[in-house]
DNA sequence: ACCTGAACACCGTTCAAGT
DNA sequence: ACCTGAACACCGTTCAAGT
């Protein structure tokens, strides 16, 4: 049986979703397909390459974004939590994502979504450090969160960690208060 | 010549800095300090625990807190700044406090600063949630802005990263958004 | 307490060669 | 275009044994 470069980033999602980050390896995933490992490298030039085209396709599969009609504080709140529940939809998805990010690698819908809602209420500048900035909060968050749930299951337990009784309470109240700082800058210019 | 704990970290932030944490090997690290590679598992059970021990003298080098003097806000910012400084510190510093703080390991060294100096103008519970906040915040931009810093070097070209004229500026922009949303929540729960 | 020597079970990647 | 087979240069970790 062939292969082609999406049936191999299929299979990669497969093996990442169930057995985490670490065990995605090359050899591993040639394994799965029922090849030799040296065949991925006619598809993806690297491990790189291939871990580029997985965090694109975890981005992809979120939610399709707010209407039109809502504000853009409400909005990039909810592009926000669209981010992150796509993160959190495949084991070790945010930390794919962000080392993606860190390389340069790979696409960039997390951002641009967050980036449109903002545009909304602010011009496209403001828009994008914003939204720059809390992408960085949702993937710094998310993939301690998850890391988090690997290492409980091994019976680690964790220092300081609020999150415990309420996932996701440090993120709802970084993005909350980020905003609403937001909102008060904008109004306090415009008084000006 | 034989080594204590110490001396194994000291030369694992050598190599950390110079070289990078892929280059952090438990050989190389071995090789450095003129041992045979099974020598480490002496002083650490693993190589984790070894950058967990990495990670606490990273966050620990940071500078002394802000005078007491300083209302909360300003003594955040400043212990905001001081965290991410010494987070930028060494190289690949960032990833490596990430990586153990989402694992349980490690001190908490950066997240009692924060919430320190929070503390002055806010309950404990919502100190440490803050606090929690910005570290994920600041985390993820050092994170992000210093694996960039190698893809920059190598050659490679980011997509929308707006960070590359003003370092630093997402961080700035976020925390002090983050901090003026606390600050409003502060000011409307005093008139209800 | 601290280290050696040797081994085990893996990695990512390259490359000539096949169909 | 897609893959095999074999190799190269590495990893982290274990363990019996030494001083």
């Amino acid at each position: 049986m062939r292969h082609d470069r999406d049936s191999v980033v299929d299979a990669a999602l497969r093996i990442l979703d169930e057995w985490g980050l670490p065990e995605l390896t090359m050899r591993r995933l040639a394994a799965a397909l029922e090849v030799q490992p040296s065949a991925l490298y006619h598809h993806f030039a690297n491990k790189q390459t291939l871990l580029a085209a997985v965090a694109d396709r975890i981005q992809e599969a979120a939610r399709p974004g707010p209407s039109p009609a809502l504000p853009w504080y409400e909005a990039t709140l909810a592009e926000a939590v669209n981010v992150r529940d796509a993160l959190l939809a495949y084991r070790d998805g945010a930390e794919v994502v962000l080392s993606t990010r860190a390389l340069g690698l790979g696409g960039d819908a997390a951002h641009e979504r967050l980036a449109a809602a903002l545009r909304r209420g602010h011009d496209p500048e403001t828009a994008g450090l914003v939204a720059t900035a809390l992408l960085h909060l949702i993937l710094g968050d998310a993939s301690l969160a998850q890391q988090r749930l690997q290492a409980d299951s091994l019976g680690a337990v964790a220092p300081g960690t609020p999150d415990a009784s309420d996932p996701g309470l440090v993120f709802r109240l970084g993005v909350e208060l980020l905003l609403s700082g937001l909102e008060l800058a904008e109004q306090s210019a415009r008084v000006e």
